[in-house]
DNA sequence: TCATTACATGTTATAACATAACACACTAAC
DNA sequence: GTTAGTGTGTTATGTTATAACATGTAATGA
């Protein structure tokens, strides 16, 4: 908020990033990860999680599925969705409910309540992490319940989209 | 939050009311809703509001196809979705992503954007309004886009389920 | 050694959720 | 009385997700 920058029709958090780095990153924090834990991150979901994160935006199931199977791996639907619901159980992958769709955390240290926000023209998802959202949970009315998982999606149209809006 | 109620095993946010007043209420809202906005109240939308209020949980769209279907009218999917989009666009309805699900508001006179919170036990699912929730939109961090719809879930487990547990 | 187990993946079939496209009826407005 | 708008009906299909069972492979330990 210091100073403005010449990208004033993106939304701040929609900005552009180094994604070169952002790979590199998130595949040697799912390494790690893997490491500790003790788990296996085998070529298939090793695959999985480089597919969403090239792509870096949400992907249906069936979208991953294809390019499964175009690197040769199995394409039928449990695969994808089996490999899908680990890597969310782990942190590295969120289901964008409203849109059927799996992103690779953007964050994976950091993003247990993440907030996404979803622009519906053109289709951006951006992922905020909960200390920065806003969204403090838990609140003070929500006592007595033990909250595991949120979904927090906030759609709408991103100021880029608006000022090139004619309706 | 004056005084302790006996049910205290309950989450707050679960706590019973009085249904026949709710529904009451519930269809004289829409009914001066409808008028007000000259909309027609049908009989089919009206019996798939019923529908919801009546049972107070969310129902998936074919649990609505089917008791539309008992109550005479026609059944196919088309009918359920068509009616219950127009009665989410005009607030009376919500849906519950996170259930695939559709509950009848609470409150649609303040209900915005509600926040939902849900027992993965019991299944049982409060509405909170945004008033309550202690989540507050828009947040600072969050510039530049224009929020038109919120999808806010808290999944977890209630008090009464925790207790239960044996795990 | 070889049974047992835990885990990862593969396969078939089907379930569950949602929409496109077109048809028809009714009402209001011109 | 034709036209436009709205609401409902119908058929067919598209999309998303899971159940159930089979196979392979590696570690464990009697």
């Amino acid at each position: 908020m210091k100073k403005k920058k010449k990208n004033e029709n993106s939304s701040k958090i929609f900005l552009g990033h180094d994604h070169g780095a952002c790979f590199g990153d998130a595949i040697t924090q799912i390494e790690d990860y893997f490491i500790q834990k003790k788990l296996q991150l085998t070529p298939l979901r090793r695959k999985v999680f480089e597919i969403l994160i090239e792509d870096h935006k949400p992907l249906g199931a069936y979208e991953v599925l294809e390019k499964l199977g175009k690197a040769g791996f199995s394409s039928s639907p449990p695969i994808a969705y089996r490999v899908l619901d680990f890597l969310i159980e782990h942190g590295f992958v969120h289901k964008v409910q409203g849109l059927n769709a799996f992103i690779a955390c953007s964050n994976p240290k950091h993003s247990h309540f993440p907030t996404f926000v979803i622009c519906r023209k053109c289709e951006k998802v951006a992922e905020v992490s909960e200390e920065k959202s806003g969204l403090n949970l838990p609140n003070p009315e929500i006592t007595n319940f033990k909250i595991e998982k949120t979904t927090i999606e906030l759609t709408g149209i991103c100021s880029t989209c608006e000022n090139a809006e004619i309706r």
